[in-house]
DNA sequence: CTGAATTCATAACGCGACTTTATGGACCGC
DNA sequence: GCGGTCCATAAAGTCGCGTTATGAATTCAG
């Protein structure tokens, strides 16, 4: 007892639709002899006859008559759910759910996704900025696709791949003495008074280490839980801050300087991060390329998204 | 680019399902290896990766959930109808719309719908009495799936079958001298007031051949259209009335008594009429079936619906 | 009424797909 | 660490499916 195929329904219905096996055979690309070999199938495997054949013509049954009202909603109903998956494969639609720090949500992703859209413009993002908790532990829990951000360990769940290094700057007003330089040190930033952000954040780990290898100890005069509020502290005097250049990029404006510190020059690492083992959806996966097709087009992000405000008129 | 099969789109939600390759493989009483490659298949058919397989375990992709979401009912409800079509092939379900006389209507076929009941307990039986139109043409109008009946010329739409030849009896009073005869001839029947059903009737048709055979004029002394009429005047003495002995078993009560009419004995002819070319339904079949088996049973049809009840005790 | 054309059915044959057996690699649990 | 389990891959046999060729029956034209 061979089973039911899909092939045999499909044909049942050509040769109803048209009353013809020829006909159908035709719209089929198949030769009659094989429409009359499916359908002598099908009707083995449910034990009735459905179509009545004269030598001029063929006639559903009663039964294949109802058999083919039930039958086409549902191979109909069924092309359509195989057709939005093969959309999704496509590219042509789907969603990408991701993490990312609130200064990449602002300034480089909306690049890349306006990117997208010219390639792909049937694909959704949902950016979910990490601010209730760490991007990581988001991926972790499956809440999105894949994370964006830094310092994020990988383990036997998470897996973490380099995407860019995003150089820290120093921030000040455009009136401090070193507005005259190109760039500074750290020797340098443990004279000045120095807003950095919280103590576990990324940028802060990244800052705190480069001070720790080059065996300086540093203090800073004040801390910040947002770029926002540290951008202010500066602009109001209390000192000179730390930020990524995405933040910067996001909210600097005319009265205030950035100048990259260090030589090399300080950077946190930019990571992709997403579960270990599961494959990243079709949307996912373009999103990453376009992403990758930006970060290609420049070598790295400053001056990314802005290009047409220029930061200072400092860029290398 | 192979189709999408229905094999493949199974045993995908059979792995969804258990979670795992072996698992499924054994539910679907097939080895591991050929469950990789229908789903590799599948997924190439799709371009769209469904599972991500670690070594120990199958968990569903996004898209991989949202297609098994959407197609489970799909397939749930394909094989409901698949179901619904073998139940009617296996004669479980199933209707039976048939023409008919009157008299076989209310004699003979209720006893072989009685006896479809017990083989097959799921089909129903509409039975049409001919009133409207001849059998014929409720059977060519495709009104019903086959007609009972008789006189029915077969052409290019019908095809006739004949199933059983009905005795013709002659009814009268038991009083009436007659009554101590075991049949009559076509002479006696010359000499007592005849009362026959109407001209363009089956019975009627078949009585006037036999005389127009045997060469005797006859004039009938009334006509009837019903039977339940004729009966009616029989009972009220205004003659000897000539009734097919299905509508005499249906009809006859113990004041009036009823005798074959000459030798071998008159009856008309009782056929199957069915449309040329179309095939019936597995219900009607095993009607067919036990209707035969029925007539087999008694070689005819005299005393068939109500043995308990004997008709004058006259039967062979 | 006869012949051409059309339509469905059947037979034979060749290709392709599917399944099974055998084996490898990765991970889990004891 | 080692056996057991699970998925992936390769090779080989089998079966099914489609095409070509042909037949039988009917329709239509002349």
């Amino acid at each position: 007892m061979t089973p039911v195929t899909l092939r045999q329904m499909r044909a049942f219905l050509a040769i109803v639709r048209l009353g013809s096996f020829t006909g159908a055979a035709r719209q089929l690309h198949l030769t009659q002899p094989a429409l009359t070999v499916q359908l002598r199938q099908l009707e083995q495997a449910l034990g009735v006859r459905l179509l009545d054949r004269t030598t001029r013509t063929a006639t559903p049954t009663r039964i294949g008559a109802e058999f083919a009202r039930a039958l086409a909603p549902l191979l109909a109903e069924l092309d359509t759910v195989l057709e939005r998956v093969q959309d999704h494969a496509a590219r042509r639609t789907g969603r990408i759910d991701l993490a990312t720090l609130p200064s990449l949500a602002s300034t480089v992703l909306p690049a890349v996704i306006a990117r997208l859209r010219v390639s792909n413009p049937g694909l959704r993002v949902r950016m979910r900025e990490a601010v209730t908790g760490p991007v990581g532990e988001m991926v972790r829990a499956g809440m999105v696709d894949f994370g964006i951000g830094g310092s994020v360990k990988e383990d036997g769940e998470l897996e973490v791949q380099h995407l860019f290094d995003d150089p820290l700057l120093l921030i000040f007003p455009r009136e401090h003495p070193l507005a005259a330089r190109r760039s500074v040190t750290l020797h340098q930033l443990l004279e000045v008074p120095l807003l950095l952000p919280e103590p576990n954040s990324g940028i802060r780990h990244a800052v705190d280490q480069a001070f720790a290898a080059a065996g300086l100890p540093m203090e800073p005069a004040q801390e910040a839980v947002s770029t926002g509020t540290l951008v202010g502290m500066v602009r109001a005097g209390l000192g000179l801050g730390v930020l990524p250049s995405t933040a910067v990029e996001m909210q600097v404006i005319p009265d205030l300087r950035a100048l990259p510190i260090g030589d090399p020059p300080l950077t946190r690492p930019i990571a992709l991060v997403r579960r270990a083992g599961r494959s990243l959806s079709p949307a996912a996966e373009a999103f990453l390329a376009t992403l990758r097709e930006c970060l290609a087009l420049r070598g790295d992000l400053r001056g990314f998204t802005t290009p047409s405000r220029p930061l200072d008129g400092k860029k290398p």
